[in-house]
DNA sequence: ATATATTTTAACTGTTTAGTTAAATGTTAT
DNA sequence: ATAACATTTAACTAAACAGTTAAAATATAT
């Protein structure tokens, strides 16, 4: 769907924001509109129902967040260089987004079908890299002895499971250890090195 | 609060899995009452409203999988088989209540001050463990050059995001790879070794 | 047997919500 | 100027939903 007039933007914008701050079930139309700064029935006259509009935000954040991070990667670089750029990308980008990772997995979650089906289309279409193609390389590090034996799928969820974890968690961590100050970018600079040397130190022969 | 009634227990387990699978937003009242197969005055003659039922729900899924956990750890051991049998019972509760921990992470976001007050209240009790003693414990363990020289607060995440991760995002994980059976045990038991690996030979000295 | 607590039924209230409609006004391109 | 599109206003419908109420039925304890 492309974007046509500015007042379609400014609806998907709120949109956005609600949707990722109440979900599905906690967003009102009502709220949406008001965010958007234009009336209720602008918003049925642009997006049918509430269901298109979900999903049109839906798609559009899976694909900003979550797919086009693997487009971007160079799978040339050896593991230490690839693991270092890979963590920190998507830090980087989390941190940019730092709603999206959780609002995707409990939408994917309790919408069932609807919201699975949805990240299958993104996902098929055979682009460069994918989660499957970094196991395939993980796969044959392990092969060429770069990295010590492990299992490629396993290791490839501990990454990405230490990185989404930071955000997902964000607003429990800071009742558990309100020392700790996620808006610092200090901190993220933390993780990241926090993380790398975690993952390179436990997976080099 | 104690469960007096038979009725009582059905209705809250019959809570407990709409909430759990909905949150609190998308469950219903009626389907509650449905579940726990009694009617929907009954429900109100035992909890007085909506708000009353998610707040017993959502206080003894976070005391059950996640408070207790910290009271049964043994600080003694030493950090080798600290973390193995951390992650060993972690990934059991985890495995038994696969939903929790999403549901508690969502609630916790989008349900502002409510859920956290909720899990303030019960954190605060200092009890003999909690995720501040093992940072504590983690601490010394670098003073005494038992592991590397590392931040607690981040080791910490790391190891509760990696067993965390592997059930938040279970739906989107079986569409990616849809040849990993996450209710085959072995692949629970695969998981543990694999996190505790990467962990073990990530932090020793 | 009688009082007390539990459970059902069913109709009801009031509110919130998504979505509609129609008429009026504003804007823009030809 | 006129036609096509964009936007507002405001009143409306229909459904979903939390919560209430009262009366009757059933069970349990004393």
């Amino acid at each position: 769907m492309e974007l046509s007039s500015e007042t379609e933007i400014k609806i998907l914008e709120a949109a956005t924001t609600i949707f990722l701050e109440k979900g599905k079930d906690g967003a009102r139309m009502e709220e949406i509109a008001k965010e958007a700064e234009i009336n209720q029935a602008l918003l049925h006259y642009y997006f049918r129902s509430k269901d298109r509009l979900y999903k049109e935000v839906f798609n559009r954040e899976v694909k900003n967040v979550l797919l086009d991070l693997f487009t971007s990667l160079d799978l040339q670089k050896n593991m230490h260089d690839f693991f270092e750029s890979f963590i920190s990308q998507y830090m980087d980008r989390l941190f940019q987004h730092p709603k999206t990772a959780g609002f995707i997995l409990w939408e994917i979650r309790q919408g069932g079908e609807t919201a699975a089906e949805l990240l299958q289309d993104l996902f098929t279409p055979a682009s460069a890299a994918s989660p499957r193609t970094v196991v395939e390389k993980i796969k044959k590090a392990v092969e060429d002895k770069e990295i010590r034996t492990l299992d490629p799928h396993h290791l490839m969820m501990s990454v990405i499971g230490m990185c989404v974890f930071t955000f997902v968690a964000r607003p429990m961590i800071s009742v558990i250890f309100p020392e700790i100050d996620f808006s610092d970018s200090s901190f993220i600079d933390r993780r990241k090195t926090e993380i790398f040397n975690l993952i390179w130190n436990g997976i080099k022969p």
